[in-house]
DNA sequence: TTGACAAAAATTGTTAACAATAATGTATTG
DNA sequence: CAATACATTATTGTTAACAATTTTTGTCAA
C-alpha cells in the first residue's frame, strides 16, 4: 500500500516537513497512475500527515507549536487511561505482543539500525493501543505517533531523536505485574521525556530528492 | 461540502446502516461529478462511516457488537480526562459556546424537532472538545460521536435515540462550578445511559430513497 | 415452480485527454 | 541594474470515455 510506504518514510523521519509531494514525482517512484497517488494523498492529508493546498500541491505536514500540542495533550490524555486499563487486564497475548516488540527495538539498537529505532520506538505506542484489543484507538494512536514523528523531526534536539532506551521496557514491566499506577506514572514520564527533548525555537530545513527516499522502503 | 452532509444525514439517523450509496444516485442528489463523489467517500470509509467494498460500491457501515464496544469504550477513555481538564480551567468563551449550545438543544426540544434534537444531542460532545481548544481532539470525537449515533440507530430501543434530557446541562454546571470530579462522574453516568440505551440483539431494517433524504438537508 | 445458465444491464475502477491555475523565465522599460 | 509585465512551462483539477466487475434479468429445461 503506497499509503503505508508514506506512513513509514515519515516515521522513519526520512520525509522532512514541508518536502513537496508532487503527483508526477509519486508516480514514478511507486510506478503507479495519478489516481491512487491522489486518493493516497488525500487519505494522508485526512490524518494531518500532509498538506493538500489546492491548484498548489501536497507537502509533507510542518506542524506549529500550537497544532505540536494539540498531539502532545492528545497523547497524554489517551495513552495514560490505555495503559492503566491494559494494567489492569492484561492478557497473555497482549504481553507477548509487546515484549516482543521490545525485543525487536533492543535488537535494532544493538545494530545501530538509527531508522528502525526511531520506527519501532513510535509504533511500541501503537501496539500499547492494539494491545488493549482496541481498533479505534488504534487507529488515532497511529496518527498521533506518525504527527509525533514530523513534531519530534522539526523541533528535536539533534542527540535525541527517538524514544529514550528502556522507558519503554520499564512501562512494559508495570504493565506485567498488574500494577495500573506506576505503569501510568511511567509512561506519563515517557511522554514528558519525548516533550523535553523539543525546541519549539529551532525549526530544520526540509530535504528532497523523493525517489531515493521513498523507493527503498 | 458534500461530506458534512452525509455527516449530517447519519449524525440524525436519516441515513440507516448498510443504506447502498451508489456513485450515480449520490451525484443526483447533490448535483456534482463522480470525482467530488468519489472523493467524500473515501474520506467517509477511513473515518468509519461508510464502508467501501471493492467493486461493490460504498454502503453506510454496519458496526456490530464488538465494534460498538471499541467506540464506547473509546469515548470513555478520551471524554473524562477531557471535560476533568475543562472544568479545571474554563475561559469564558468555552463556557459561552456551550451554554449556547444547550439553549439550541432546549430550543429545538421544545419544538419537538426530533431530528434536530438528535444531531444537537451529538454534537454537544464535539464542543466539549471544541471548547478544550484541541483541534485534534475535536476531530476524534466527532467521528466517534458520529459513529455512537450509527450505533444507536442500529441497537437503540425505540424510545431514547438521543441523549437524555438535562444531563448535558447538569455536565456544563459542573464545569461551571469549576469541579472536575463532579464534571467526570457526570459525563461518565451520562455515556452510561447512552450505552444502557442500546439493546444489543435488537437490529433494524435499512432504508433506501437516498434522494429525498440527502436532498432536504 | 424451481434451478441453472447466459445474456444484458448497471455499477464501479481506470485511463487519458482537456481545462484551469500557479510557477517560471524572459524581455522590456524606467 | 532593478522591476514589472508578459509569455511559457509545469502542475494540479476536472471531465469524459473506456474497461472490468458485479448484479440483474430472461430463458430454458428438469
Amino acid at each position: 500500500m503506497i499509503v503505508e510506504r508514506i506512513y513509514k518514510a515519515v516515521m522513519e523521519q526520512r520525509l522532512a516537513p514541508n518536502t513537496k509531494l508532487s503527483e508526477a514525482r509519486l508516480c514514478e517512484a511507486f510506478g503507479v497512475g495519478r489516481m491512487r497517488v491522489r486518493r493516497a494523498l488525500l487519505l494522508l492529508s485526512s490524518q494531518g500527515i500532509v498538506n493538500l493546498q489546492s491548484n498548489r500541491g501536497a507537502y509533507v505536514s510542518c506542524p506549529d507549536e500550537s497544532e505540536a500540542n494539540d498531539v502532545f495533550e492528545a497523547r497524554l490524555l489517551i495513552e495514560p487511561p490505555l495503559v492503566r486499563k491494559l494494567a489492569a487486564a492484561p492478557n497473555e497475548t497482549s504481553l507477548r505482543l509487546l515484549s516482543d516488540h521490545i525485543a525487536l527495538e533492543d535488537a535494532a539498537r544493538n545494530k545501530n539500525q538509527r531508522i528502525e529505532v526511531i520506527r519501532l520506538s513510535g509504533e511500541f505506542h501503537v501496539k500499547l493501543a492494539q494491545a488493549a484489543g482496541n481498533k479505534v484507538i488504534s487507529r488515532m494512536m497511529r496518527e498521533l505517533v506518525t504527527r509525533t514523528s514530523l513534531i519530534v523531526g522539526l523541533f528535536g534536539r539533534s542527540s535525541n531523536s527517538s524514544c529514550p532506551d528502556g522507558e519503554h521496557a520499564a512501562i512494559l514491566d508495570a504493565i506485567q505485574q498488574r500494577d495500573p499506577k506506576r505503569a501510568e506514572k511511567r509512561l506519563i514520564l515517557h511522554l514528558d521525556h519525548i516533550r523535553n527533548g523539543l525546541d519549539m525555537d529551532a525549526r530544520k530545513p526540509p530535504l528532497d530528492d523523493l525517489a531515493s527516499i521513498l523507493g527503498a522502503s
